[in-house]
RNA sequence: GCGCCCGUAGCUCAGAUGGAUAGAGCGGUGGCCUCCGAAGCCACAGGCCGCAGGUUCGAUUCCUGCCGGGCGCACCA
């Protein structure tokens, strides 16, 4: 409806130019059309007019008298079921009909599943890079939103039209291989009867000692601590946590990933070298005190950072700086990295190399996700994970489900922190905007149900429409026809949170209605209406729960 | 000290690119089931949008300063 809109407004505002009834023929930036947050201005508003006559004519012209101008031509465009009204300092206020409305119901009805697709990335590549935890231990919440931040993100892209290739980067190299390693060896210690080695880190907790004597029984030859002997004995267990427990629990979780990336084969590759040396070749290193250092300061970072130390080893920095080499030649349009807030200074560095290097550094995006808190009510759940002591993924979701993980997760701005309430997620009433929101579409289907029991067969049919005449059921479809505008606000933004909001004003507006108005009644034409309105809210229910990832029940 | 983020109702938080009278949930108080799911709904109360300036026709939004919080500032990953 929007689209349509603003397709007219740019029309009538070209035609008026032609006509001679404005002088310039160029359109401004910034001019906005929406929905006012008062009714009485209209379905839509634009600022059109003023944006015009402040930035175009430098104010010559009167916002209003702009206004006026370009009118007719919307209303001989439009057609006599749209009215306009000039108001405040000159805006367009756009009334239509509620026979417009109705045919939007229809519309949503017709398109199903496919109600909120759009073309906005006319096939362009992205790839969303998250979660990418090390593969040490067990998710935990955390990642856990990370996770859903990522998967919803990945989604609405992909109903926005964009190519999307999920991907997860593991880093199966260096200490904290090693310490897992040397965990696992003192484990390992233990089990025959050794004094443990002291060490000064090392990961702690039961899975830890289940990992040790699995991989105790499975190798021949118990491993005895090298540094390379450490840091493969580390891989091995790594690689166990990672197919027995990180990817179950993601797969759990709705969270699939196309890609996975290896760190330790950039390295087997030769990639940290090359990066390296393409970075010596830019002119932007230089040698102090035995370490090759990367002048990021040229590129608006405020310090510069090591790539290689005294030591001869590169730094994480180094391996990740042809990590994104690497993703950037594989020519996406787009790189989102979803990564952790004490991730703040890194951005800055990894776009200076990537432009030294000759890439177009912009087309990385990075979103962050701040800490999670678990709280049982008023009641602060402790974590540790120096002690290996903390609620995993797994837990959490056998605890309360992963429809009420996921939607949690998403309540909020994800840099912003949150506390995960998990009485609150357990509960089976309005205060829980998961079950309310699910409660809406069970409803729906009930009522459907009710219906099918009465032997009324929902048959859509356009001229039946108009007995959608009630104030509250033109709110509920204007609501309705905003779901495209929210999926289309989380590509731009990349904030999906704001859809767990959308979904939960749906479902208030619906429960309202709901009471108020009885569906299914003798009058069999209003019913036929009300169902098909109705059907259009299940629908959108659907898909909007659909691109956060959770079930939309019939029954519950 | 420097950099980034944040201060909105008693609490938890929405308010993308500046828009018209600042919103929701929880909590509080008071109401609604012979009727499609009351696992629900309604009404009322509650705000110098941290403070002070500036830009603008218009500022919760942008700029500057201050106050108060969080995070980062490794030849760690």
């Amino acid at each position: 409806m929007k689209d349509f809109l603003l397709k007219s407004l740019k029309e009538a505002f070209e035609e008026a130019c032609q006509q001679g009834d404005l002088p310039t023929p160029q359109w401004p930036s910034s001019v906005q059309l929406d929905s006012p947050k008062q009714r009485n201005h209209g379905d839509f508003a634009t600022n059109l007019a003023i944006v015009y006559a402040n930035q175009i004519t430098r104010g010559e012209l009167k916002s209003r008298s702009v206004a006026e101008k370009i009118i007719p031509h919307l209303s001989t465009l439009l057609g006599k079921e749209f009215r306009m009204e000039i108001a405040g300092a000159g805006f367009i206020n756009f009334f239509m009909d509620h026979s417009v409305w109705a045919k939007e119901v229809l519309q949503i009805c017709r398109e199903g599943k496919d109600y909120g697709l759009l073309d906005r990335g006319q096939g362009q590549k992205i790839q969303v890079e998250f979660v990418s935890a090390n593969p040490t231990g067990p998710l935990h919440v955390g990642h856990a939103r990370n996770a859903v931040v990522g998967d919803a993100l990945a989604r609405a892209l992909k109903k926005s039209g964009y190519q999307v290739t999920r991907t997860f980067y593991i880093n199966d190299v260096g200490v904290q291989m090693r310490a897992l390693g040397l965990s696992l060896f003192r484990e390992q210690q233990a089990l025959v009867g050794q004094v443990p080695s002291v060490v000064e880190w090392e990961y702690k907790g039961e899975y830890v000692k289940e990992l040790a004597k699995a991989l105790q029984e499975e190798t021949r030859n118990p491993i005895f601590g090298s540094a390379e002997e450490l840091e493969e004995l580390g891989r091995m267990g790594a690689e166990r946590i990672l197919k027995e427990s990180i990817q179950p629990d993601l797969e759990e979780f709705r969270v699939h990933f196309e890609e996975w990336h290896s760190e330790k084969r950039l390295y087997e590759e030769k990639k940290i070298q090359e990066a390296i040396d393409r970075l010596i070749q830019s002119g932007h290193t230089y040698t102090q005190e035995g370490a090759l250092w990367f002048r990021s300061t040229d590129f608006k970072d405020d310090k510069d950072r090591v790539l290689v130390r005294a030591n001869g080893v590169p730094t994480y920095f180094a391996s990740d700086v042809a990590y994104h080499l690497q993703k950037f030649e594989e020519g996406y349009d787009l790189y989102i990295n979803i990564w952790g807030a004490d991730h703040h200074g890194y951005p800055a560095r990894i776009r200076g190399a990537l432009q030294a290097l000759g890439q177009e550094a912009d087309r990385l995006k990075v979103v962050f996700i701040q800490l999670v808190r678990l709280v049982r009510g008023e009641q602060v759940v402790p974590m540790s994970k120096r002690q290996g002591d903390y609620v995993t993924l797994r837990d959490l979701i056998d605890e309360v489900g992963v429809d009420a993980v996921r939607f949690f997760l998403l309540l909020h701005h994800s840099d912003s922190a949150l506390d995960f309430d998990i009485e609150l997620a357990k509960k089976k009433t309005a205060d829980n905007p998961v079950f309310y929101v699910q409660y809406a579409h069970a409803r729906i289907c009930s009522v459907f149900r009710k219906a099918q029991e009465e032997g009324i067969v929902w048959n859509p049919q356009e001229a039946l429409m108009e007995r959608l005449s009630l104030e509250e059921e033109n709110q509920l479809v204007r609501k309705l026809a905003q779901f495209p505008e929210r999926i289309e606000l989380i590509a731009k933004t990349l904030e999906p949170h704001v859809l767990t909001y959308y979904l939960q004003e749906l479902a208030v507006a619906f429960h309202r209605y709901y009471t108020e108005h009885r569906i299914v009644t003798e009058d069999v034409t209003l019913s036929q209406a009300r169902l098909s309105l109705l059907r259009a809210i299940q629908v959108v229910l659907q898909n909007g729960l659909e691109v956060i990832g959770v079930v939309a029940p019939e029954r519950m």
